[in-house]
DNA sequence: CCTATACCTGCAAAAGTTCGCAGGCTTGCA
DNA sequence: TGCAAGCCTGCGAACTTTTGCAGGTATAGG
């Protein structure tokens, strides 16, 4: 059954792509809604190429989509679910470090700005 | 605020983790519960040697955790939820080249086994 | 038409990842 | 004690990704 190694591969680009800090802060930065180029390279601040560099990668595999108006591009995610999903995935990092109290996920979801799941 | 740098490289770091067909096929084959190296590397066609690799890097990560039991290693999943977030990435996989029906989503979770979320 | 702003791409060095192979350790069994 | 099964680690070659930089295109405004 060759189709679950092809499923595994494209998923398996899908997570490469969010393998960088710096393109997750970025999807994390479109959470709210589109923005542009030099608005992310300033609110993320890195400098505006790398910027978009990382959302030529993002584009590439269509998780942002591109509207020009004038000089300036803005993106926005093509799945806007995908901020939330990815935050998702806190329950699973290693927390030894630097996390060490209990409700470390509700502290990384508010250091996101994401209100509470389950607000007790 | 430094704290979200950090976060967005522990997810980063988890992220990179997931980005190997492999070690995803093998996630997705210690859903049904634990399973020796060599019992692994049958199911999935691998050399046990390489199955051994990618436990190293899961297990550094704490994403599986092992359990001796003579001269086997049983593996299992330390967050059995992780196989069905990893699923549910399947909506933001671009499907241009080949699974362009309208409900890839249901086949590709099919192709694992899961059963379907929404059934109708 | 000239210049500045906003953004994109190509390139190459540096850094990181993968994979086979050789060799090692431990357990079970005769 | 000796041997085999099961697994782990270290190493280096091949490959991929990241990053800064140099140079490109397009639009707006004087």
């Amino acid at each position: 059954m060759p189709s679950r190694l092809i499923v595994s591969r494209e998923l398996a680009d899908l997570f490469r792509l969010l393998a960088h800090a710096d393109r997750l802060r970025l999807i994390e930065d479109l959470r709210g809604g589109e923005k542009d180029v030099t608005g992310i390279a300033q609110s993320l601040d890195l400098p505006a190429t790398r910027v978009s560099q990382h959302l030529a990668l993002l584009r590439a595999q269509r998780l942002v989509e591109e509207r020009r108006d004038g000089r300036n591009h803005f993106y926005r995610l093509s799945h806007p679910h995908l901020a939330e999903w990815v935050l998702d995935a806190l329950p699973f990092i290693d927390i030894r470090q630097r996390l060490e109290d209990a409700d470390h996920i509700d502290t990384a979801r508010a250091l996101w700005g994401v209100p509470d799941r389950n607000p007790h």
